[in-house]
DNA sequence: TTTGGTACTTTGTGATACAAGGTACCAAAT
DNA sequence: ATTTGGTACCTTGTATCACAAAGTACCAAA
């Protein structure tokens, strides 16, 4: 495969996205598509298909909680809470991205 | 699977290995071992097994060449070298890398 | 000639994100 | 009533990445 822009962005982003989402849900609640357009004006850009199984994976993993609420128009929404035990790993995400920061600076000097 | 604070370092890593090898062998040539070293002094831990794939595919896709030298004890080394293809390709992991920094920042105000 | 150290390589596995397609609800227009 | 378009959720198959584990080969000293 070739390497280009595109590609290198998309490689670096694996591994963050978990991160980011729980960023976004420690800020309020939301559902899935109202969590794609917060990542797409932070520059990050998710398809329906990579968000839906890592939400999934979340919940089962008790860092996230949900509830059903009616939507305005259209069908009701999965709105998607973080739990106590999804801050702790919020802590360490961002513990561990500020550790890779850092080490970037090193490795580029 | 399981969320640990070393399975989250282990995916961030997923996509700036590449990126920190170009970064290393931009300041002078190296062989496997000795790059290994070098991430291992800015905290970045990896192995052989990562490592020698990694740069057979970076060697193919033009970005690197290599010539053998003997070392003064035991077998050959095959030391790498960053060709002009490789510097471009550097710039653009660096805008890309300095783009994701953003982005997070971005996401976790 | 055996042993230990260095160096390079390959194979199989688990995890991530994406592309593409599918299901289902709702309301407005026909 | 039925169709249409929009919204929302979900699944399957694929490519890529990094790692674990094992293998091959060279060299020198015991």
């Amino acid at each position: 495969m070739e390497i280009n822009a595109e590609n290198v962005r998309s490689q670096m982003r694996k591994g963050v996205l978990e991160y980011c989402i729980l960023s976004i849900l420690d800020k309020q609640e939301a559902y899935a598509s109202s969590i794609i357009e917060s990542l797409k004006a932070a520059n990050m850009i998710v398809v329906e298909g990579t968000l839906y199984p890592l939400l999934i994976r979340l919940k089962n993993q008790g860092a996230l909680t949900y509830r059903w609420e009616e939507s305005p128009q259209g069908p009701p929404r999965k709105y998607y809470c973080i739990s106590e035990d999804g801050r702790a790993l919020l802590r360490e995400m961002n513990a561990s991205w500020n550790d890779l920061v850092e080490t970037i600076k090193a490795v580029n000097q």
